[in-house]
DNA sequence: TAAGTTTGCTTCAAACTTGAACCAAGCGCG
DNA sequence: CGCGCTTGGTTCAAGTTTGAAGCAAACTTA
């Protein structure tokens, strides 16, 4: 079969997604690096730990929150360890396991630079979208995250209790 | 002023958008790694000197197309030049500047890897979105880079001979 | 025309990411 | 049990990215 190339408006789309993924990356990087001096993904790291029961999510469990890999964790969770934002445990009913806890240190990290987070996303992109265009991006993403995720058919879980309370860091 | 957190929509689909951007990148470096032997972003340098008048740019104006700091560029080039995706020359008219240029060779490499490439962009990304969809995703990307990018008002060049012709690598 | 500034690009060290290899600890089963 | 297989995590070397600093050519203006 050859190759059915991208129609021009496929290649706009491309583009401008292209471009405006970057850019926004970019931006909040530098955002969190000169609040919260680290990158995005290690605040989302610590967000996605807020957010668990009991602030603790074994270390593949949170790799998978946070789409990246277990050995990019490894090192991040290493780097937040230092930093002392997060603590590793053992875990008692399997001793491979390794559990990543959010200090209240890390807590505290968190509670005050969220606000300031909070503003750059919304600046960079919700301020500029009409609520129409927020559902859209959602659908587009979601269907997209589904196809890229392991399982395509599974149902996003609609009831988890911890992600119900609105506001805070989780972003 | 207090802060305004995102609401219930806007949280989901931030986190949908993370998701969703995560594992696109991720698949596309993957594939691209596997076929071209290099990450996206280096193609992506490729690409937009195989559409360049000439196949050649100035460093400055490539990063900027790129969306990608100066410095990245340098080490990027640099690497595609010991490829020998890339040639560098010096710029006639100002003796600071230095120009890449697309080698035969580059270009081959391009037009060996776009199906592939192409194919996995559609499988991850348009195959998975209506017509009306991809539309909504260009006008949000358009409008979230148009807000990041230095000056917020100019309009997109929408007369570029050289991008006109449809197909090709350009992705 | 000689400072002083800006622009174009590179360099450097430190931080980060990748993927493959590795090491236990759990698991399945003859 | 005890042998293989899988799973949860880490480690290591090689590659990439960052941001600040550096360098030289071009511009500006007194």
């Amino acid at each position: 079969m050859t190759t059915r190339w991208l129609t021009p408006e496929e290649q706009r789309a491309w583009r401008a997604y292209i471009a405006a993924s970057h850019l926004l990356e970019d931006a909040i990087d530098r955002q969190l690096q000169q609040e919260a001096g680290m990158p995005h993904v290690y605040y989302s790291i610590l967000a996605n730990l807020s957010e668990a029961p009991d602030r603790r999510l074994r270390m593949t469990d949170l790799a998978e929150r946070t789409k990246i890999t277990r050995s990019r964790l490894t090192y991040a969770v290493t780097r937040l360890e230092k930093d002392g934002a997060v603590r590793r445990e053992g875990c008692p009913s399997d001793k491979r396991g390794s559990t990543a806890v959010l200090t209240d240190e890390g807590m505290t990290l968190l509670e005050r630079t969220a606000p300031g987070h909070v503003d750059t996303v919304r600046a960079a992109l919700f301020d500029r979208l009409t609520p129409e265009q927020v559902g859209q991006l959602e659908e587009i993403c979601a269907s997209v995250a589904r196809g890229l995720e392991g399982d395509d058919t599974q149902a996003p879980p609609d009831d988890v209790p911890w992600l119900r309370r609105s506001p805070g860091p989780c972003t």
